[in-house]
DNA sequence: AACTGCATCAACCGCGCAAGG
DNA sequence: TCCTTGCGCGGTTGATGCAGT
């Protein structure tokens, strides 16, 4: 399948992966046999020693991506419905290229699952819908007129492509509005070339001036308006906890935050628009530092936060 | 039947983070 | 405090199957 010699954890981190003799390619019945029964003997976990202890010949890498993608019981097979890609498009509009938290929301899906359905499936849809995949916002014609029609991608996608800031005191993951006009709203659309430079200024030199945020993948715009002092941003976060924090993702992927929003804004496209109502911006930018934050941690509570989406699934 | 191009998805890769020594 | 180890994540690759010619 692969070059051998290339890869495999080349660096001392991942040594199991490029020593000499470990089986790679597809898994056969019989290695998914030997694992998924010394998983139900052993449990998971000690994924490194694992395949030594079992007999397998495949790094530990492996035989956990075989388990968590394929072999697990909980493990849902078959084509993602429509509600389920319903789910799939709020959940990325709202966290970007996070598919582990997206999976987690959607049982019996699995990251790897949902990260090939999206690239195979959902970013086309939404290109031939004229929605940028990436930030769920509307892509734009190029007007200019030397050459032919060019779809480019709307003004914020500058900074989806950006590294963090690592001089920016904002989370890992966070990312300053680098485009040229304000997403409060989620709705505006603005000239994909007009000052980024001094934009970019603006975040790097005066951001607790800076009024939005978004997240590395863009797809995620709040706004710091309407009241939110940043000064106490901390104190939101530290005071937060994992049930809060359930409670308002869901509330964000609620059908009712969908309808209530197209009865304030009759053009407001709920696949289209990172919007909601101030309040909620003011939340939102806080549980999305939250989110980065615990995005490593949620597993433990990813039972009681699925029974939470049960009525979206 | 043979070939080509495209779509799909399982698997790999490299990196970052956290925990422990 | 530094280093090592283990794990998990997102991005990417390549084998495979299918449709079209």
């Amino acid at each position: 399948m692969r070059n051998p010699s290339s890869g495999g954890g080349s660096t001392s981190k991942t040594p199991c992966c490029s020593k000499v003799g470990i089986k790679r390619g597809p898994w056969t019945p019989e290695e998914d046999e030997i694992l998924s029964n010394y998983i139900k003997r052993e449990g998971e976990g000690r994924w490194r020693t694992l395949p030594k202890r079992a007999g397998l010949l495949r790094c530990g890498k492996s035989c956990r991506l075989r388990w968590m993608n394929y072999l697990r019981p909980s493990v849902k097979r078959g084509r993602i419905a429509p509600d389920e890609e319903d789910l799939i498009l709020r959940l990325h509009r709202l966290l970007g290229n996070r598919w582990s938290l997206i999976a987690g929301r959607i049982p019996g899906r699995t990251d790897n699952e949902i990260k090939n359905y999206w690239n195979t499936h959902l970013s086309k849809k939404l290109i031939s819908q004229g929605i940028d995949p990436r930030t769920h916002k509307p892509l734009v014609l190029n007007p200019n007129p030397n050459n032919s029609p060019e779809i480019i991608i709307a003004h914020d996608h500058a900074a989806s492509i950006s590294k963090p800031n690592p001089e920016s005191h904002l989370s890992p993951g966070l990312l300053e509005e680098t485009g040229g006009s304000s997403l409060v709203s989620g709705i505006q659309i603005s000239d994909a070339n007009d000052q980024l430079g001094q934009d970019q200024n603006l975040v790097v030199n005066d951001i607790s001036n800076t009024q939005n945020w978004h997240n590395s993948d863009g797809a995620m715009t709040m706004g710091l308006q309407g009241g939110y002092v940043r000064g106490n941003e901390e104190d939101y976060i530290e005071n937060c906890n994992e049930d809060t924090f359930s409670s308002f993702l869901d509330s964000l992927i609620n059908d009712n935050m969908f309808v209530n929003q197209q009865q304030q804004q009759p053009t407001f496209n709920p696949l289209i628009s990172s919007s909601s109502s101030a309040p909620t911006f003011n939340h939102a930018a806080i549980w999305e530092a939250e989110l980065i934050r615990s995005s490593r941690h949620t597993s433990c509570d990813e039972q009681s936060e699925l029974k939470n989406i049960n009525h979206l699934a």
